[in-house]
DNA sequence: CTGAAAGCGCTTACAG
DNA sequence: CTGAAAGCGCTTACAG
């Protein structure tokens, strides 16, 4: 290519990457040249020379759980914006799998975004301070994170079940390891003393359509009128579950669940907490090529620690599985 | 490191590579030392030596349509196990962007699945002669596929109605661009001419919740009894329609659904045409690592045409949203 | 504004 | 069985 250009290689590295170091008719030149051949910089060689891979990493437990699409898509369209490449790893919900992605993934990737890390804290602690990395969904101080704050639809969610007069409501959780899952059950045992009315905690625990139906049963004799599930597959189980029984929804079981990934495709459509997911990932990829950045600069100067934290408000959205409760006595 | 181990450069590498050409104890002493300095092999110089990234690329129209998450699922999976990592694309069912995240794929990868690609036959084989391509869902002579036949179980489908007593069905198709629609439509109608029964064809197009919610009126207009949709989201949507108008299923129609994704997460539970989708993730990338492998191969023979073409079969799920036309005269 | 040369960290004939 | 040396295709001080 050099050669055929009449250049030498160096001239062509800066045609392509610095180009404002070079003459104008140069570099018009040389790509003219380029085109003709179909020459483009080999990335391999790029990344071997300056150390910069061009490509991050989003890590998630379960790419099939639909909470993950979305904030996986966003990532990798931001990613893909700013010239990176997106590798993709599942976790398969196990920590053990998660913590060999990592190692493999560190050397390949310029940073990492790891979404609802089941990994203990000081694993991820320690990674953080060698490599880029930001946490989706998981707190942990010292390490950039952007959090879904589920906590402020949650409360939503109880003031507007308290307001159609329910006085019992149950939360129906879901993973016990999950951030978001103890942030949930915390926001609606707290609104609902502070409400002022009944709130108990039960299993589902899967975020799956199965384990939501199965709680059915403990849901109704729990003597609860409406029920809060950690998310919407949980919470469209529970529709399932009612509908098998003849019962009505909302009439007499009001139900709520949580991500909004379910949108209206429920019948009834469901009522929900709706957070920005998808703003999240892209938040997430913002904040990780910044760090790039930072580390690429802090190699030539002092390193600057810096702790962001961001937190992505939610809200309820109101559709048609909430109501009065209305027979709420069909117990007796 | 190779001065630590009291050893060379080229023998840390063969204790990586080819650890059998060297002596047992020469590969336990490296290693001893390697595990004691934390020494893991470069991976990018590594690449640039042996010219193999161990990065192969899987492509989708969009992350978020929830047919391509098992997909992608199974071929991350099994990708890793081969010691693959696995990027990510999203062409946002653009052609033009495809074409973009390939032309970038295409030098920082060993080879590409391509799902559902919406790129002309001739671009996508230009594309398949210069380096190693697997197209899933899509059927073009001389490149290596693996399709998902929904054909089978569309006429299992057909049948099954037929059987039902049902003389008039419709199809509400997809994407017109998509080799499945085609391949499904074709099947309906088909297979309704055997049986002798009147089959019509109609829009939702768009494979959405909405799109076949809006479908509705005409399916109903039409005066079919039942209704196979282009997929389970339509065919969801259909189920809200219908729901919405306070129309019952199966009595007032008929609706099956494709591809098995929502699995019993609706209620009635859908009957539908299962299609082991991740299995497809899967075998492409098995064929992918074979064509990678013989690309190495052939660098030092000759090269070696082969034309895979593997077709995954489906079958109708019978669930609960199927019956005899029981107010088929609702319109009388 | 441009080039010669060293270097990024491996791999791999070629010798021995 | 092991090492010296060239090479993978770039980038980047250093000269000029």
């Amino acid at each position: 290519m050099a050669s055929t250009a009449g250049v030498s290689t160096a001239t062509v590295s800066r045609v392509f990457s610095k180009p404002h170091l070079l003459r104008e008719s140069t570099v018009v030149h040389v790509k003219e040249v380029a085109a003709q051949l179909g020459y483009v910089p080999h990335h391999t060689a790029q990344a071997l020379s300056t150390g910069r891979l061009g490509t991050i990493a989003v890590v998630v437990p379960d790419i099939a759980n639909p909470f993950f699409p979305p904030v996986i898509r966003a990532a990798q369209g931001h990613a893909y914006g700013a010239g990176f490449s997106t590798l993709l790893g599942d976790t398969d919900e196990d920590p053990a799998k998660e913590a060999d992605l990592l190692a493999t993934l560190e050397q390949r990737t310029d940073g990492i975004v790891l979404v609802s890390s089941r990994l203990p804290e000081d694993v991820v602690r320690r990674h953080a301070r060698h490599r880029p990395l930001v946490l989706v969904n998981r707190d942990i101080t010292g390490v950039a994170r952007v959090l879904v704050d589920s906590a402020a639809g949650v409360r939503q969610a109880v003031d507007h079940l308290a307001e159609l007069g329910h006085q019992h409501i149950t939360y129906v959780s879901g993973p016990d390891s999950s951030w978001s899952n103890q942030q949930r059950r915390s926001a609606v045992l707290e609104q609902s003393a502070a409400r002022g009315i009944t709130a108990t905690v039960q299993g589902a625990h899967r975020p799956e359509h199965d384990a939501g139906r199965a709680a059915t049963a403990e849901i109704l004799a729990s003597g609860a009128t409406a029920a809060i599930a950690f998310d919407d597959t949980i919470a469209q189980g529970i529709l399932s579950g009612m509908a098998e029984r003849g019962l009505a929804i909302p009439d007499d079981l009001s139900v709520i669940g949580c991500d909004d990934i379910l949108a209206v495709n429920t019948y009834p459509p469901l009522t929900t907490i709706r957070s920005r997911i998808s703003e999240a990932g892209r938040l997430a990829v913002e904040m990780l090529l910044q760090l790039v950045e930072n580390r690429a600069e802090a190699d030539a100067g002092e390193d600057d620690r810096m702790e962001p934290r961001h937190a992505l408000t939610s809200s309820l959205i109101p559709r048609a599985t909430t109501g009065p409760p209305i027979r709420r006595s069909r117990k007796g």
